[in-house]
DNA sequence: GCATTATTTCTATAATTATGGAAATATAGA
DNA sequence: TCTATATTTCCATAATTATAGAAATAATGC
């Protein structure tokens, strides 16, 4: 992880709209949702919204696949945890002691709700 | 944690100069650095650098202490750890095994280089 | 009080980013 | 092919953010 690639990521959701559907994406799991789902429940319009998912899936924070005439957003888990260790990264000059956790996220299939 | 404070805390680390200061500060430790010693390191005029330490310290990332003519700044572990917990939140809406470990920092007293 | 050093504030300019309507594109079913 | 639906692109405007010089403020020692 370079540091141009890190202020990307944080940029991209560094911003209401696009830290609200980070976050739903990240809860709706590996099956992910339609950008139209999206729009309804955070009451986006259409071009804002598109708008917002291409600065998310430029990071490389989300991810997309056609199912039909629909498009599937996915949070990307390991973009988001390689982000995360990159800002604890040398914690302390990486004394001991001093990180010995990492929050992460790891989704696994047949986690349906 | 609200959106809102997420927000201003993303959008105060996503900005290279200041992603830079921050790291710095996260691998410092406790002690800290003081302002002039940031500058010089990363190569950033005094107003500059001011500018962005004062986005960090208002989104509450970094914190500072006057020791004489120098202010030291220093890292909000506590409030990092806060940010990072608040983006994995409910993640896969909370789906057991889908989130078993949580990224963070915790520095302790002692750990001078 | 004066000189020195550290940091911040003020200011103008430049650059980047967000918003949403309208039009365009893409997919699929009848 | 025609129609409906889903999403994106184009565009102009508005709003926000970054930069750094110059001046101001603050703390210390002589």
């Amino acid at each position: 992880m370079d540091i141009k690639s890190a202020v990307t990521q944080l940029s991209s959701i560094a911003q209401e709209a696009r830290l609200e559907i980070f976050r739903l994406l990240v809860q709706a799991g590996i099956e992910g949702l339609p950008a139209g789902s999206i729009g309804e429940q955070l009451k986006i319009p259409p071009s804002t919204l598109s708008f917002h998912l291409k600065e998310l899936s430029h990071a490389g924070l989300i991810n997309s696949r056609q199912v039909s005439r629909f498009i599937y957003y996915t949070a990307n888990y390991a973009a988001m945890n390689g982000l995360l260790a990159y800002l604890t990264e040398n914690c302390c000059a990486g004394v001991s002691k001093c990180c010995p956790e990492a929050t992460s996220c790891h989704p696994e299939k047949g986690n349906k709700s």
